[in-house]
DNA sequence: GAGGTATTGAAAGTCATGAGCAACTGGTCA
DNA sequence: TGACCAGTTGCTCATGACTTTCAATACCTC
């Protein structure tokens, strides 16, 4: 697969997810702004999770013309949790990071000394998830997991 | 087993706590204080894991002469989970909830309608996290997994 | 019991996030 | 196409959950 190939794969992937975007707020007599549409791609393009804080920074970097307000992102990051296109991951005290959720579900682990995350999935995890909530009666709409420890890299710093 | 009967076992768990907290204090160089017993017995007597703020209010209740500061009760919430002797959930922007981490170690799932916690261990789980956090040369050191979703009670009175 | 250090309560300070408001902008309809 | 108007934005202020500061006070060791 070409790097070409690849670009083309991505570009049409954001048109979709961008159609999706705008049909959502088209349902909810929401309107399809500048700003949300650059937050989406900033989204988009950023392989990290990111903090609204970081998101600002990034989006003031790439559009200095567009004097984006701290608030809007905070505006448009619970819009798109709400409609299931992001997802946040909850530090305690330290804020929220987020990262878009169209992708596959997937957990974390969290590095206690750089604070990087990796993503994991696994199969079994989910499906044994699924029989508790039925266990007790409960209806599950979402989970989380997260892993706690030091990651190799931090490992290998500290010898 | 007679109600009295649980009532020593109860006291005997407590007094081991107590001096498992004396004991670790004493390593530290910390003191022994009227709060912090205070703190740790209100968490022991309750059922339901507590914000830093309910427990502030439930301590005023108890021991109205003893002018606890919020500030100690953060203060003695993170020295305690420091030392592990509590564990916290995280719930975003709505802060923390604290439980002792006494005893054995357990998930928690949430209830988004009425936020009630009800816990689970599952030794399946607790196996896959430990091999995955392995395959990626992660050292664990904790984990955590929420099952968000609407318990059987709400679920009733939605009908 | 004295002395030195850790701890406490009260209040001020942080920091992430949410609200209020006037100016502004999509998007629909004439 | 242009006007209208509800939804948006940026700014600034408010809020809520902690955290820090500091002088007064309580532990605990000798």
């Amino acid at each position: 697969m070409t790097q070409e190939h690849d670009f083309q794969k991505k570009t049409i992937e954001y048109e979709q997810l961008l159609e999706n975007f705008k049909r959502l707020l088209k349902k909810n007599g929401l309107k399809f702004t500048i700003q949300r549409e650059v937050i989406l791609e900033t989204l988009y393009n950023s392989e990290e999770h990111l903090t609204p804080e970081g998101l600002h920074k990034k989006i003031q970097t790439t559009h200095p013309d567009l004097k984006t307000g701290i608030a809007t992102i905070y505006r448009t990051l619970s819009l798109l949790e709400n409609e299931a296109i992001v997802t946040s991951l909850s530090f305690g005290t330290q804020g929220k990071k987020y990262e878009l959720g169209a992708k596959e579900h997937h957990d974390h682990m969290i590095c206690i000394e750089c604070g990087s995350i990796t993503e994991f999935v696994d199969a079994e995890i989910e499906k044994r998830q699924h029989l508790i909530a039925d266990k007790f009666g409960f209806k599950m709409q979402d989970h989380s997991m997260q892993i706690y420890g030091i990651c190799a890299e931090c490992q290998k710093k500290n010898n």
